[in-house]
DNA sequence: CCGCCTCGATTGACTGGTCAATCAGTCAGC
DNA sequence: GCTGACTGATTGACCAGTCAATCGAGGCGG
């Protein structure tokens, strides 16, 4: 009982330890880019014992992903149930997927830039989880109905509000898009501000 | 003269064969999964002769990349020095950009999904295609900061509104984000009318 | 307490398959 | 006979994934 708990532990453990390994490959020479090798010295093991905790190269950055994308579920779910205006619910959304950009900056390049803005990514199942955000996204803006015009569809809405914090992200990660004085802050309110108004119900 | 120009035309015309063809075949089996021979049958010409007319795999891409984009560069500056209020400008670039999906459904596919929505994308020099835009679309936006709130930038705003048309070509090329009756129409005018809502100074 | 056994963890050299790119040569028009 | 179009077999690099061998902790019988 205990061995077994502690063996899968330590199991877990060591997935964790390539995960975290591979993350910050990924982000530096990208998916493509790394060998597998890379991901092993990163991790200080040996290059066949990365086959005995992943199916292959590929399953290591869909775990990654899964496992971010998960949370990232978790929490918008989270938001909801907290309740509050849709402007409140709005701002947490875009404050937390901002703020893992400060947080993980590593991980949040990888999960965007190698996995969502990816070609692959438009083939089953990793689409599933965008799916599922849409529809969560969708939910909560029904929920809100009072607060928006009508003839504003939720789906389409939906769309736009992760297309426009996808856009966001990418433009942090990239560095390219904006100057330094842009803060995820600013960031933060100006799509909020602008999409509220934008679907907003006239006073 | 004459021979020259001939032979420079016979040489375009062919390069329009195979960037058409690997149109054709990058659409159908994505840029990785393509062999440079795949190209070759499609266009009905020997393997090698792609080498004749291309340094490389990667230069037919980009040809067809760099090709599109300033088409798109120089349709967004024609609607703009036609004039017309901001609103009637937006529904002009969104139009021109959701109809490409009607009429060129491989070549959106390949330009939106192969290259911008492509983590190497993100490095040199086709980003500088995106910059062009952002910047045209910024320069549009002050020029009518009349009809914009005071505090809105224009940087973030023309980032918001190409990051949303990136979304909606995506999920037209994917055919997942929409049911089927979602026409291009409906979709540029949510765009729209969401984005200029957000951003109008209040009547 | 000790030797031995088992089994998962670990190692890294090696293999097999995949293609992009080359190149030596042919062909056709001028 | 020169030039550029054209051919396609060959090559060379790359790298994911395999595998046979070793290690070491924990258990068990003597």
């Amino acid at each position: 009982m205990k061995g077994k708990a502690t063996r899968d532990e330590g199991f877990e453990r060591k997935r964790r330890q390539i995960l975290s390994a591979a993350t910050k490959v990924f982000a530096q020479k990208g998916y493509t880019g790394t060998r597998v090798g890379d991901i092993a010295t990163e991790a200080g093991i040996a290059y066949g014992l990365i086959y005995h905790y992943f199916k292959n190269k590929e399953d290591i950055l869909n775990s990654l992903f899964q496992r971010t994308w998960s949370v990232t579920l978790k929490v918008i779910d989270e938001i909801d149930q907290q309740g509050g205006s849709l402007r409140d619910k709005l701002r947490s959304i875009a404050g937390f997927l901002l703020e893992a950009w400060n947080l993980e900056p590593d991980l949040v390049e990888v999960v965007v830039v190698e996995v969502i803005r990816s070609p692959k990514f438009l083939e089953q199942p990793n689409l599933e989880a965008f799916h599922k955000t849409f529809e969560l996204l969708e939910r909560i803006l029904g929920q809100h109905s009072d607060e928006i015009r009508d003839g504003v569809d939720p789906r389409m809405s939906a769309v736009l509000f992760l297309g426009s914090m996808e856009i966001l992200l990418t433009g942090f990660v990239s560095r390219e898009f904006f100057d330094d004085t842009f803060s995820v802050e600013a960031a933060r309110d100006a799509v909020v501000d602008t999409f509220l108004r934008g679907i907003a119900r006239p006073a």
